[in-house]
DNA sequence: GAACATACGGAGCGTTGTTCCGTTTCGCAA
DNA sequence: TTGCGAAACGGAACAACGCTCCGTATGTTC
């Protein structure tokens, strides 16, 4: 019996060449369709340009979201590990904060669609929703904690919360030019500092 | 021939009085519904408690929009006939400006989903957003220009970017209790306030 | 190459928004 | 009161979508 020196990280069992094959197709086939048509784009699109059919896609990714989530996981990941780097790099929390927020604000404007489906009420996005938020609210109660024990921030906010407002201020609507989510972005974190004191 | 005592307001030629009667019926039973699942609620639903088909819906409000603006527009016109009662009423334009705010975000929390259906891409809704920006955004300008004008608030931030804003950060998901949308949005009316001097 | 598990494809179901048109009802006038 | 045309009604029907299900095809293994 051949020991199975597999760690424990991929699909566990193996998997047929075929739907290897499919896995890493739908993978691509999903990511062009995103940047085209959002991440809202129909299911039957993403199948048909992918070449495969309906059930393909749900087998290899049970719920819309999870192939929302493998498409992004990388990005998300690299997101979550600038987090500690930052707060390495810079002499001030707040300036690390603020940059990290940037990146996180960059990720998601350039996803078109991204943000809109974060905060969306859709069942089945739940997954979704679980996975970015698992990933990156430790990263930013870090750098907000940080923030908070050289008072350059408030300390009654949460990462949670912070994350969600920054991610609900990112979703923009068609093409508008006037609304610019950095901008938002920015007085929101503005908003964060710590006043000097007011009565 | 008798004169049509009638001022300009209303639909304008006379309408049978069941098409009358149908669409105080139809507004009734929307406000019911909204509160109870949301303003995403389907038609059908809408139809059913108001006993009536779904032909007569929208033959009466053309678009699902044209619904909520009609259920909602008395409160709207009120909020937008607030503000410059408040800027009367208060020696600091941002008071009056943050005061303004709070009560835009009050009616957008109350009712269950209308500021999801506010950020939507979905088609059809644009006369929504049309009507809720016309009638909002000037108000905001004027609060905006005032404060700007004693100093109080940065002066390069657009109304209508500041409303959007607000309005994407009361979109709240589920239950999440650990959300707030009026702490975040007094983070981002904070932001807005002129830095003393800084470097 | 035979046999079995695995994976595939797409027809089909349920749910929504929206349209369309035969039927009913209203309002007016004879 | 009755008759008639216009106005309004109701809901069947269509389209677009997410998702499931199962008969078929294809790897994989011996």
């Amino acid at each position: 019996m051949p020991v199975d020196g597999e760690p424990p990280v991929p699909s566990s069992p193996r998997k047929r060449a075929d739907a290897r094959r499919n896995e890493r197709v739908l993978l691509d086939a999903a990511a062009e369709v995103f940047v085209t048509s959002g991440v809202e784009a129909p299911v039957r699109d993403i199948a048909t340009k992918a070449g495969v059919g309906m059930g393909t896609i749900y087998r290899h990714f049970p719920t819309r979201a999870d192939l929302i989530i493998a498409v992004y996981r990388h990005q998300v990941d690299a997101c979550a590990e600038a987090g500690p780097a930052l707060l390495a790099n810079n002499e001030s929390p707040y300036d690390a904060l603020s940059q990290w927020i940037d990146l996180f604000v960059d990720f998601l404007v350039t996803k078109h669609g991204l943000a809109g489906v974060m905060r969306s009420d859709h069942a089945g996005f739940e997954a979704l929703h679980a996975y970015f938020l698992d990933r990156l609210v430790p990263v930013c109660a870090q750098l907000l904690k940080a923030a908070a024990r050289t008072d350059e921030v408030r300390a009654d906010v949460d990462a949670l919360e912070l994350m969600r407002g920054v991610g609900n201020l990112c979703v923009s609507i068609g093409d508008d030019s006037h609304y610019d989510p950095r901008r938002m972005v920015g007085l929101l974190i503005a908003g964060l500092r710590q006043q000097p004191q007011s009565s």
